[in-house]
DNA sequence: TATGAATGAGAATTCATTCAT
DNA sequence: GATGAATGAATTCTCATTCAT
């Protein structure tokens, strides 16, 4: 009946999951994964409900893709900060592209964070946003090695504390937050040769 | 006329209250506010799914009375962290003042930021948590205010990213967190003459 | 313990039960008879839920001795306004004696009318309630037979429908209804020597 | 693109509301609204209890829904009767047809009288339903005054108790309740030049 | 006698998912 | 590939009723 060549199919294929993938995003990131209905998120990609099911297992299946994407595009992001240069440029260019990453998928970050401290132990996805942030610490504290500091997985656990707590202050509240002024004061602390240390408290 | 006292009736309350107000902090705790059912709680409360609504209106107002007992038992904490001592003194009680509170309650905390990180602006609850959390970060500069820094509030926003950062990857994972370390980094950097500042990466 | 006579008990007894029935008549008038709850009965009684059921077996129950003492009244008023006079005194007296009575327990009338039209399969009342209409109805009969008149049976529905439908026009708004006036038609189409009969309509 | 044309859904759910509405009326009329629950209208209709918030908002809306398509029909019926004649003509008309439209939609009438009884004032559609019973007296007070009666207030009242008792009494029992008769008496009352008057009690 | 804490069945409603077309 | 009507299990919550005291 229709003379599509597989090509064209793939390609509506293709223009269909990622419609769907966006609104889920969005959804998701707005109003929390089990507050989202799949209704509301077909409706925010202009699909019937039923086609999500032609793509995605399940709700949950959604989400995990957009999950795997959304951490496959800050490795993506972080490789590419990692090409030369001494520790204290690629410790400074690591802090300067976290909160990139963070400001440029905000509804990313939002909703990884709503699934890091959601319990949900239901929830098979909860394992793998654990993982993630894991592995984000232990690249933390490989730079922290490279660059010789003393008691490497202390400081790379304060360092990440540092980097996940402003993450998560500012894409709680974006528009107040003074991102780019704390930021220079983490680079500043971290990496002048003045040590950037803390104002001793008398 | 009546079979048992007032106070006989008092105390029976009481206790089935409390039974109730525990079970749910452990749920709410364990699954997410949203995902916890009252059924659940009642289950592990020992009790039927009804007597619930003798003592609260609903779950939201079983959260709110959770929420309320735990920042009230927060207050208390940091009040008595507050009593005399210099800058020096009175920072390093309230940094460690603030991990024993989470140490101590920690169901509490896990629920408090699944909740801050939750969408959901529509759970009633929702703005009062934000509140808190602001609550907390103002008093933080005022500390620092006191203690004569410059930049109070960009050093309040880092040393609360700190706290709360490192408070959440303990309640995440609290068997493998090494947080005494962490804690003294955290005091010595903050806390010690030396300004404990970060060594300069080279 | 109690050194009180059997009498006193007695007393007691007929006390609490009068207090919830008076309680509950009043409830059920105002919210219907589905809509109103034990507790509700119980709190306008000024007494704990579970003492109704030391006194009747159940809501269902309660609502039937309301139900069968409000008749008894009719039965009794109606029998006063039997002694006696010619026909047509008997049936003015009825008639307005019929009014009477509502005016007077628009309460019980107001419950008896929602439960006649309430089809309740499942209320075991409703059998009652209809046998109790019926009654009524039958008397008016055998007034109207009495009084000779033609048809008595259609007659007698025609006169029940008018006392009917304006008792229960009054009581859904007792304000605002001209009862004396319609009364007072009333009296004057069945009971002068005019035959009050209808005006023709040109 | 789509399966099915929009033509063909539409009358799918034009079917299926239809069938709701059908048995949520018998439902309704048989056991009340408030006895009536969902399931028992999604059981007579042969769908899941699901499907009726496909269609209505809720238990309350799907009453609306059959309340107001019931009196339309009976506006459509009164206006048809409305077309010229004499006073006695229309007179006649409108109480010949009143009984039709009454004996026509016997469940929607014996819900409408179980509606109006209700003292649930709470109930979104009571005051609705007193409203249209309000019109209906006052829509015959409008012919009385046309054809000239005296105190067409007071008769108008009589009148409808007289129409509203019947129906009522008609509805409740229709096997029994000789109707006709009943309504050939009335007609006679009011629309004979000998004015049908009550044969006057001696 | 009287209390009120506790129960649990059943209510309305939501929503992920299925499936005929 | 796409639709959306339909399902039914699970949710929160209510309330008549029981029962230890």
């Amino acid at each position: 009946m229709s003379p599509r060549t597989a090509e064209q199919f793939r390609e509506i294929r293709e223009e269909s999951r990622e419609k769907i993938l966006r609104a889920a995003l969005k959804v998701f990131a707005r109003h929390g994964f089990e507050q989202a209905s799949v209704r509301m998120i077909a409706a925010e990609a202009g699909v019937s409900p039923g086609l999500m099911y032609n793509y995605f297992g399940g709700k949950e299946d959604l989400l995990r893709a957009i999950y795997e994407r959304g951490m496959r595009d800050v490795q993506e992001s972080f490789a590419r900060g990692d090409e030369g240069g001494g520790p204290r440029e690629k410790l400074e260019r690591l802090i300067r592209s976290s909160f990139e990453i963070v400001r440029d998928n905000m509804e990313f970050w939002r909703l990884s964070y709503s699934l890091r401290t959601q319990p949900g132990a239901s929830s098979g996805i909860a394992g793998y946003v654990r993982e993630s942030s894991e592995a984000i610490r232990r690249r933390l504290e490989c730079y922290l090695v490279e660059a010789g500091v003393k008691n490497p997985d202390v400081e790379a656990r304060i360092l990440f504390a540092l980097i996940d707590g402003i993450a998560q202050h500012y894409v709680l509240d974006p528009v107040r937050y003074p991102l780019k002024k704390v930021v220079s004061a983490l680079v500043e602390m971290y990496c002048t040769s003045s040590g950037g240390g803390r104002q001793p408290i008398k």
